[in-house]
DNA sequence: CTGTTAGCGCCTTCAG
DNA sequence: CTGAAGGCGCTAACAG
């Protein structure tokens, strides 16, 4: 390997100068500039990464902490900000967590120890009090103390819209089905939304929540639906329950769209050539990956940031309501 | 941060004594050792990693280039990598190539200049002229040159396992529905097992094949499957072909699995807890991915490895054949 | 057994 | 403007 040392042997100047050239710091004249360069082309000579992180006590590399890859939603975010990192010069380190609190812990102190220059986390688990070190954190559609920014979607807006094109679409008896968290979590404002533009549009609704950890929640949908027949329009928590929803539906001799009209929250695609088949609130993946890694970095370049990212959400149109 | 050197100074040894005991490695006294490890525990001593890396000139991390992230197949297998890792104590690195050649070799540049560890690639392109250095690199679905090793399932048992299927099933009629991609890759085996299978047990069939880059793929499959239309059992050489053969079939007023039966291949499934749909040949992906990580483990301390890694894929039954 | 020493490759003062 | 020198924290070789 070629080091720097080389390079100033060869250009007939002092290491010190050669770093300056490599770096573009500090005055250099165009003579040994150019005599620097020439001998770095000619040994082809490529800096020591881990020398110069180590010299500098970081690691141009961010960790990306999520429950697992292995779902669209997050792959999907995944994909993106590794896009927007990679482009910017940065590493990513991926983290499953597999939602247990220990290995997020775990991945957090390993880490630390090896002077990564930030996290962007998606988590339930009250990881902040493990982040000390004033380590850079963006967090996803969860909320932790005042000083650690977050990236959401619009989970009330998105609310908002579904109720609205549920009415648009004629409803006339809205049910909205979810379930409740142990820990707080954005997706409440999804019923918030929703519940508050029914109310203010003085249209009938049914609210159906069950807490976490769910069991026979199927079950328990079904018999709902099946007491309260009339219902015309449900909106679900997520793309998850709106699929069983439908799947209940058509057992119990439903038609969706016809009889009843299903609209999903998410949006999941699972892959960029894939489609999405039912009617569904879609969260702004791309942007909130995008948003997150920018501020991400704008933390770790020290520069201040908006604490609080909301971006819209859209309304697709899917085959579970109707045009 | 604490030092190794401040922990020496407490404990009144060394720093080489320090560097002994947290490695394990050389003799210490019962004594010293129990003097530097309560220094160590006093004084919460973590060693920098990034120091250590720099000074073994290696990173303890591998890097993962897929096509995307964002496909279910590719983040299961990003999934098990990671598990199997960081289990060993290693930093995962995700690399989107996007399947272009030039940010793979981009990635590798960097990934090089890094001390990355080792490299697990899924490609089509001929990277291994830029993986120099010996960099250990394991290689899936795809033969490189004889050195490097790589991880497959087995495509061409794959091939004879959906003709058994097909055929216990009582088909009459065989066909394989594929693309022929520009590079040889291992899906070429799925339809040479599945043809000398059938031809084995003389069961009439037809190949149809189209070259990549496919166009209007999906109308050359309708008119063939019109111009067939005796034909009752299909191996397709993915789920995703699978999934628009049916939809075509459906279209041209066949029922599934009833009058034409068809088997994918992958068993893709979206997240740990989705359904399989379809009757397909699963891939292994977990133990690809274990042994892929594995393998480049033991590349990477030099023990040696078998080069061909073959995994055996399973039958999954699915909506798509008769039971 | 253990303390000391010599770097790993680079960046950054600090003189000149 | 530029060369020399001092570390960053750690490991490994060496001399006791």
């Amino acid at each position: 390997m070629v080091t720097i040392k080389e390079v100033a042997l060869r250009a007939g100047v002092g290491i010190g100068t050669v770093s300056r050239v490599f770096n573009n710091k500090g005055a250099v004249s165009k003579v040994t500039r150019a005599k620097v360069e020439k001998a770095i082309k000619e040994l082809n000579y490529e800096p020591n990464e881990i020398a110069r992180n180590f010299k500098m006590q970081q690691s141009q590399s961010i960790a990306l902490i999520i429950p697992t890859i292995w779902h669209p939603f997050y792959s999907e975010f995944a994909f993106y900000v590794e896009s927007t990192l990679s482009e910017q010069g940065f590493k990513v380190i991926l983290c499953n967590s597999k939602n247990d609190p220990q290995k997020e812990i775990n991945y957090i102190n390993m880490l630390i120890k090896n002077k990564i220059d930030g996290i962007i986390a998606i988590t339930y688990n009250d990881i902040d009090q493990y982040v000390f070190n004033n380590l850079p954190l963006v967090s996803i559609d969860r909320h932790f103390t005042e000083d650690i920014v977050y990236v959401t979607s619009d989970n009330y807006g998105g609310g908002v819209l579904a109720a609205q094109e549920l009415i648009k679409r004629n409803c006339q008896k809205l049910a909205y089905i979810g379930s409740v968290s142990t820990v707080k979590n954005e997706s409440l404002n999804r019923r918030k939304g929703f519940e508050e533009e029914v109310n203010k549009q003085s249209v009938e609704y049914f609210i159906f929540e069950e807490n976490e950890p769910l069991k026979d929640f199927d079950k328990a949908v079904e018999s709902f639906l099946k007491k309260h027949s009339d219902i015309d329009g449900i909106f679900a928590m997520n793309d998850k329950i709106a699929k069983m929803i439908i799947s209940i539906l058509s057992k119990l001799g439903k038609n969706v769209p016809l009889d009843v009209q299903v609209i999903g929250y998410d949006g999941v695609k699972m892959s960029s050539d894939s489609e999405i088949m039912i009617s569904t609130i879609r969260q702004p993946v791309k942007d909130m990956a995008y948003h997150a890694a920018m501020a991400l970095i704008s933390i770790i370049r020290n520069v201040s940031v908006e604490p609080r990212i909301v971006l819209p959400v859209k309304f697709i149109e899917g085959y579970t309501t109707q045009k």
